[in-house]
DNA sequence: CGGAAATTTGAGACGAATCAATAGCTGTGG
DNA sequence: CCACAGCTATTGATTCGTCTCAAATTTCCG
């Protein structure tokens, strides 16, 4: 009667995916059908390159992965975060060029997903997924534009920690971010050095833990209070 | 044979919208009639509210509007502009929910557009703006993650040329920029005393004109490669 | 013309960058 | 199993860019 369980690998994605839209069991299935044809990226690779041609939509299911942009002298800046469960190349207008580069940033699984026509359950999926992509866009603005680097670091974390509840990635607090300080300070306009010094304060406030690659929140919600930080939501209904 | 002219004050609005997506005699028709209803609305006013649900689509006819987020404290970020021919509420998932405020900064004039299926020729044009608009919220983000006062201040003014150019309203780099200092300030993460000390520099420099609201590139392509800069593109054939 | 808003100027404080050096960690090959 | 190379993280001293506060001036608008 019911479908078998799928395969332990690809959970953390599929429990995203549906968590955006609801889908019948013929689209699970689709869906489902995709992940389990994921494919070995090493770290460091493209897979999608600004100003090229969009070959097809892709979702990541395990890993993770950044848009990123390269300035002329060498100066660079992750644009946004991409975690198990989010799609990639998802565009509507025709011959679609890519604005910005994704790069893997550590060993990931992804995966081709069809493409969907609009008014689709799927399709609906995927303009969901687009609008909070845009919406985590817009928190990255308000970070940088207006918020100290204190600020920027704990609502960073705190966007991980929202971000990968769906994916049951996290355990009492606590979840992996394959990040250096280097990349946490390049996605949030700083330096490594001080990235580094506000880390720092930031344990000793007893906001946030971090440890070989581990990062603890002992109290998500208080600190989202204290930062004044909420959610975004995309759609009147669940999400 | 030829339909008439479009009354003067939707050029710049149509001028724009047609250079995004090639749209025949029928499309360009029901874009015009949509155009021609258009209403004024007063500076300040909300024409979506952030975390309300989005009634329909619109486009911004005459005048500027900004998608803004206000922090609890007071502290003000505007995400992005909105020029003359930009749309405004365009979503493709159901119940959309606005993930940001968009106030008016000047007298306006908007229009309802209709609904267009994602295949049709209309369709296609909405997801070029939306696409376009995501470059540009790409572009603001590297602009306060990674580039100085000076720099920031001078990229946007680029920006401002670049997306004025398809609507006509640049005459000799010269475009009028209806945003006092502390606009500027509130986008480019600034204050608007440094905004203000960082344009006098600008003018010294040669780069910059401004002078009662309107803004002078004496030589905007010498400015883009000095600061390195290049306009987005978002799909392969023009735009 | 008058009042409010916007711009301009100055002095000083503060946050973050820079430069530089050390220590820790990770993986690799001998 | 150890030694080494190359990242990554940490610390300190100093500089620089931008903010803050405050006041004067100019511009805009009714």
């Amino acid at each position: 009667m019911a479908d078998p369980p799928p395969p332990p690998f690809v959970a953390a994605a599929l429990d995203r995916l549906v968590a955006l839209a609801p889908l019948d069991q013929d689209d699970r299935r689709i869906l489902l059908g995709a992940l389990v044809r994921g494919r070995q990226v090493r770290p460091r690779r493209d897979l999608v390159v600004e100003g090229r041609p969009v070959a097809g939509s892709m979702v990541l299911i395990d890993g993770w992965a950044a848009r990123v942009r390269l300035l002329a002298d060498g100066r660079r800046q992750f644009l946004a975060f991409l975690l198990p469960g989010d799609l990639i190349g998802v565009h509507r207008q025709r011959a679609p060029v890519a604005s910005a580069t994704i790069v893997t940033l550590t060993h990931a699984t992804v995966a081709t997903v069809p493409h969907a026509p609009a008014d689709s359950a799927l399709g609906h999926l995927y303009a969901v997924d687009g609008a909070l992509a845009e919406a985590y866009l817009l928190a990255q603005i308000t970070r940088l534009g207006r918020l100290s680097a204190q600020e920027r670091i704990s609502d960073l974390l705190l966007e991980f920690h929202e971000r990968l509840v769906p994916t049951g990635l996290v355990r009492r607090g606590s979840f992996d971010v394959p990040l250096t300080q280097e990349m946490i300070a390049d996605a949030l306009g700083l330096t490594s050095v001080h990235v580094n010094r506000m880390l720092q304060q930031a344990r000793r406030d007893g906001d946030v833990l971090w440890e070989r690659g581990r990062v603890t929140l002992p109290d998500p919600a208080a600190l989202a209070t204290k930062l004044g930080r909420n959610p975004p939501r995309v759609t009147a209904a669940g999400c």
